[in-house]
DNA sequence: ATATATTTTTAGACAAGTCTAAAAATTATC
DNA sequence: GATAATTTTTAGACTTGTCTAAAAATATAT
């Protein structure tokens, strides 16, 4: 039984939340995301449920059958090679890819993901970061921690963003910070937890709307 | 106004149709090449006339206006390129690429299919020897004809295939004949138009179905 | 040139996905 | 625990693109 383009993306939505929040998801945060009604979201959900994809109890939330998570999980492995391939290949920088890739994810043909796949030398992590879903929807998980959290004293890499919006992403390029950069946390201010860090020799202080966006893994 | 990718399968199938007959192209044509009914067809003909995309007289047939003339090359162009990065690049055979193609022509990045061009370097024919169009829409011509044409005595070179089906292709890589090969044309049947060729240093026979498929120039 | 056959268009219906407005269920508040 | 606020669902309608069946226009044949 095939997906729909409109399905693909709302169970890739559905894994999205999910991940941020244990329970069920609700039909507005769906709607949120989607940027659709509640009531469309409402529609979308009956019928998915019907294919098995997710698990719905009216007034209750919803979660991805296993069925629902290979798909969604297939889709988010087709979206970050072809990332990779936008960057590694086409010039693009990681500000630009995320719409053309939003696009390219719906491409069905196992053949061009396997062979994308190798053209790129099976990449891990896309060029925010974030991991690469293996073929049989395995996830790595790493030991990443949001920089807000980071201690004082110590110093870390740079392994990914949250926010990948194009303007965050011009934020980061514009203080030469990217996937690798050292970060070393000099101070956290109590009031508003901005936090004073050296990054390229440099001093920099950013907000807490700054560093809840980025992943660091200790050095 | 952005078209729809149904708008831009019909543009292409116009487009197609009018390259073999000069007059306007027929609802009935265009049902076929679509698979739809005639019905659906004259539908999608008001809409694509109200976008002036294409000059449209009830029971007179269409016609591509430059502005729809420009749209449906634009998908061919992309699906073009796209043909010559599933070939070169990800080791698709000339017989896969068809289907994959058909989908990628649709995605929407004018800088995608820049770089791809350029990754491609440039290339000016596709896998089944048809030209890529340019940037603005032109076309080079050639001074190709069709084997079934060619004459006795003579040596052609084959530039390209009309009818790309799987098996057709597979016909031809069966007997080592691709873009570039060289054929002889020993003799011509007057019954049945069957031809005797030379080609891989082998005497061949091809029906007249057959060598109305393939295009070849004069050495 | 009239009758027949073919092509094309119209009219009305349907499926997917969306919306608004209103009703029902759940959650929060006092 | 009753009432208010929020969330979710239902009901009905709209759009895109499709279909079938019937009507209209064009082309063909005698």
């Amino acid at each position: 039984m095939l997906t729909t383009l409109t399905e693909e993306n709302y169970l890739k939505a559905i894994y999205h939340i999910s991940q941020t929040s244990k329970k069920g998801v609700s039909t507005n945060a769906i709607a949120k995301k989607i940027d659709a009604k509640a009531s469309s979201v409402t529609d979308m959900l009956k019928k998915l449920a019907d294919k098995n994809l997710i698990t719905y109890i009216k007034y209750k939330g919803v979660n991805l059958t296993e069925k629902g998570r290979l798909t969604a999980v297939d889709i988010i492995r087709k979206h970050r090679l072809w990332e990779v391939f936008l960057v590694d290949k086409l010039n693009f920088s990681w500000d630009e890819v995320h719409d053309v890739a939003e696009q390219l994810e719906h491409i069905k043909s196992p053949k061009l993901i396997n062979e994308l796949d190798a053209l790129l030398d099976f990449p891990t992590h896309d060029p925010h970061g974030d991991p690469i879903p293996d073929k049989n929807g395995q996830i790595q998980r790493t030991d990443k921690i949001v920089l807000s959290q980071a201690s004082v004293g110590e110093t870390y890499t740079c392994v990914g963003v949250i926010d990948s919006s194009s303007d965050f992403l011009k934020y980061l390029d514009k203080h030469q910070i990217g996937l690798g950069s050292k970060i070393h946390v000099i101070e956290k201010e109590d009031f508003d937890q901005s936090m004073s860090l050296e990054i390229n020799s440099k001093t920099i202080v950013m907000s807490k709307s700054i560093t809840n966006n980025l992943f660091v893994k200790k050095l």
